[in-house]
DNA sequence: CGGCTGGTTGACGAATCTCAATTTCGGTGG
DNA sequence: CCACCGAAATTGAGATTCGTCAACCAGCCG
């Protein structure tokens, strides 16, 4: 995943496939190829998983503009778009790893998109551990409105309940419970259910701690 | 991170430094860098970053035989020793960089080994999700014993129980609870309070539910 | 209008955290 | 070799948070 599309992955888009995808459809892929690139155009895209008791668990959330990989063996994973028409161009890995092979630039940018992922991930694991639930929630709002900002201060959810509650490993009525408690602190403001007002950054951040730290690109920063 | 050394990785070994570590201190880098590759060749190391509310979260734990990156910004996270004497292998950044550039299969191995870092890191995020204590524990035991198994089902635990706390993130009371627990029923048995015995196998991963995949080397299977 | 999905709120119980006390383990010095 | 010390490990009791179950509201679409 990466939120600014590095140069030297435009190179690939000779060979790009454009995707369209409804909702809750899986990212489809070709059986002969051993997994694609993704660049996410428009919608959003989750990668999830299904525990042992049944409820799924989202491991990432893909936005537009993020790059990311879709193996076609995911083992258990599976990557689906989660919104409306979610428009997103597809390599083939094979050809991804031959340029690679003879592009340094594009070789280094890969890592260093995977190198996000994983900052990401630890970033959202990190939250899951230990704060509590309107922690969850402010964090993720504050991580929503880095990576989406609608406006300054002003953050449009592309996601249900549901998805933020296994995004963030917590039951829906807990997530509503922490919407409405952040409310009415004044801490935030709903416009219609989708949308959130950032009143109060600072209570904010407190609360939730974690300043969820978007990320320069390092060229290598694990 | 990556237990299995690929081949392509010998070819750095001409750069290498072997570091020394003694208990909670930090992996040394040198300033002018812009960070390092390790080889963990003894001893144990983790990835940890300090929450807002003060408590440690330990966000990956790294083995003999696995292959890491730390990078001198690392925001907040810190990386350091856990036990008596850890010993390490580094290369400078800077230098993986340009052999990489003109090796491509040590380009494709370190891929695949933030491929494998993500992988893990996944596993992980799953886990603090959701389960309950014991599931917890009883899936860092096969983890453990997958990674660095002493004799097949006998896992010689190398952190203490605070480390396994702040890596699971639940207290360290809950930790011992879920072990004495796990014993109690005759599903693990302890040898000292350092070396466990897995008695009942099938028990721990139904319980543990998530079989921490450990994870087959995919070329980049992210 | 009726059904359906998404969203919200309340009450209750279970799991975990916190605080506190106690025991075990390892090493260190006499 | 033994006594002693501190860190690690364990156990208990009460407080708190969150999940579950249930009811209810609000758009939306046929």
């Amino acid at each position: 995943m990466l939120s600014v599309q590095p140069h030297a992955l435009r190179r690939l888009d000779g060979s790009a496939t454009i995707l369209r995808c409804n909702r809750d459809q899986e990212i489809p892929y070709r059986p002969e190829t051993a997994g694609h690139w993704c660049y996410l155009i428009a919608g959003a895209v989750r990668r999830s998983t299904i525990r042992p008791d049944g409820r799924r668990q989202i491991l990432e959330l893909m936005l537009p503009c993020d790059f990311f990989f879709v193996s076609d063996d995911q083992g258990g994973e599976t990557v689906e778009a989660i919104v409306g028409p979610t428009v997103l161009a597809s390599y083939p890995a094979e050809r991804v790893d031959l340029l690679a092979d003879r592009d340094r630039e594009l070789a280094r940018e890969l890592r260093a998109i995977m190198s996000q992922s994983l900052r990401r991930t630890r970033d959202q694991l990190m939250v899951l551990g230990g704060v509590t639930a309107v922690e969850k929630v402010g964090w993720f709002l504050l991580t929503l409105e880095k990576r989406a900002s609608d406006q300054k201060g002003q953050v449009e959810l592309p996601i249900t309940r549901y998805d933020i509650a296994e995004y963030l490993s917590v039951s829906v009525e807990t997530v509503c419970r922490a919407i409405t408690d952040l409310q009415q602190r004044g801490i935030i403001a709903l416009v219609g259910t989708r949308k959130v007002k950032i009143m109060d950054r600072a209570a904010l951040e407190e609360r939730g701690g974690t300043k969820p730290q978007g990320g320069k690109l390092g060229l290598i920063a694990a």
